[in-house]
DNA sequence: CGCCTCAAGCTACGAACATTAGCTTTAAAG
DNA sequence: CTTTAAAGCTAATGTTCGTAGCTTGAGGCG
C-alpha cells in the first residue's frame, strides 16, 4: 500500500501532537518530526501541505478529542452533576495536556469545515447538558458561553502556571463549579419573568 | 546622549508591540521591528537581549498595562459594582489588543521579579474589590481565582474570535457578571458556616 | 577648538528552518 | 514481469535569529 516507511498523515499529526505535548506549539518544528519519523524534513510536505496545515489538524484533532472526552462525561448525568462533570473532564483534559490549551481557542472559521463541526460537538455536549434547565434557545447560548468561559478560562490558566499562590487550585475549581451551577440554576429561575 | 537614530530599548518594545497587535505574536520578528525602526536587523541587540527577552518586555508592559487600567476602573467603587467595573475594564482592554491575550497568561516565574510583581499588582486590584465581601484570606485566593478565569476566559475566546453563534456577546458577559456577583456573595454568607 | 571614548549602528557570516523542484525507488496492480 | 503512482531523497532558495568584529559620531574633557 505504501512505499518504504509507511508513513501516513496521521501518523505525522501524531508525532507532531507528541512534540507539542512535550514543549509546547512553539517548539513545533518540521525538522523534528522529520527526525522522530527518520525521514528528510521534506519528505512530510508528502502528507501535510505546510506546517500551517499541520497545527490546523493538530488543533482539529484537539477539538474533537474534547468533544469526545466531554462527552463521555456527561453521559448518565443530568443538572447540575453533568455541568460539573465536564467541568471537570475539562480541566482534566487540559491538565493532562497542558500544552494544547491555545488549539482550544482556535477561530472556528478558520481551519476548515470539519473544525467548525468539532468545535459545535462541544457546544453541543453543554447544550445537552443544559437541557434540565429550561432554557430558551438564546439563554441557552449565553449559558454555554459562561461555562466554557468560566471553565477553560481556569484549565488555561492553571496550565500555563498562572496560579503562583500556594492556596489549593482544586479547592478554587470546586468553588468556582458551585458557583457556576448556582448562577445557572438561578439563571433558569429569571427565565420566568 | 546617543549616537544616530537614538533607538532605546523601549522604543523597541513600543514597535514590537504595533506588530503583535497588527498581526499577532506569531508574527513578531526582529527583522519586521527593524525595518520598522529603520535600521538593520542585529542592531537591535544592542537594546534587547534577544527575542526571547524581547517577548517577556512585551508581555511585562501588557500586565502592567492591564493592572494600571483595572486600577483606574475600580476606584471610586464597591463591591458587586466594582467587579462588574473591573470586569468590563479587562474585556474592554482584550477588545482593543486582541493579540495581547497570550501576554496575560504568561507564567508570573518565568520572566523575572518585575513580572511577578505586575501580576501581584493585578491581583492586588482584584483583592481590594472584594474587600467589602469579607473573605478570609484563603477565600479571597479562591474567589480572585474564579473571577480571573471566568473574565480571563470569556476576553480570551471572544479575542480570539471563538463564539462563533450570532447572539449577543454583550448580553452573554452581562449574564456571566451576573453570575460571578452573585456567586460571589453567595460564597460570602457561607463564610459563616 | 580639537581629541577621546564608547555606545549605537553596520557588514559579514553561520546555523536552523520552511518550502520548492526534480530525481529515484519501491510497492502494488495488472 | 512490467508499469505506475506514491513515497522518499538530494539540492537549492529564502527567511530569520544570533554572533563577531569593524566604523562612526555625539558628548565630555583638556
Amino acid at each position: 500500500m505504501s512505499p518504504r516507511a509507511g508513513l501516513t498523515t496521521d501518523a505525522v499529526v501524531q508525532l507532531a501532537m507528541a512534540v507539542v505535548d512535550e514543549s509546547g506549539p512553539g517548539s513545533l518544528t518540521l525538522a523534528k518530526i522529520a527526525e522522530r519519523a527518520g525521514v528528510a524534513a521534506p519528505s512530510l510536505y508528502k502528507h501535510v501541505k505546510n506546517l500551517a496545515e499541520l497545527r490546523q489538524l493538530i488543533d482539529l484533532r484537539v477539538v474533537r478529542e474534547m468533544a469526545e472526552t466531554l462527552r463521555a462525561a456527561a453521559t448518565g448525568r443530568e443538572g447540575g452533576d453533568a455541568v460539573a462533570a465536564v467541568a471537570d473532564a475539562y480541566r482534566g483534559y487540559l491538565r493532562r495536556h497542558p500544552h494544547r490549551t491555545g488549539a482550544l481557542t482556535a477561530a472556528p472559521d478558520r481551519g476548515g469545515a470539519e473544525l467548525t463541526a468539532a468545535t459545535h460537538a462541544v457546544a453541543e455536549v453543554v447544550f445537552a447538558v443544559l437541557r434540565p434547565f429550561g432554557f430558551d434557545r438564546a439563554r441557552a447560548v449565553h449559558a454555554t458561553r459562561c461555562i466554557r468561559a468560566a471553565v477553560h478560562g481556569f484549565a488555561g490558566l492553571e496550565a500555563s502556571g498562572g496560579f503562583g499562590l500556594p492556596e489549593d487550585v482544586d479547592e478554587s475549581f470546586e468553588v468556582l463549579k458551585k458557583m457556576l451551577v448556582q448562577g445557572l440554576t438561578n439563571y433558569s429561575e429569571q427565565e420566568k419573568e
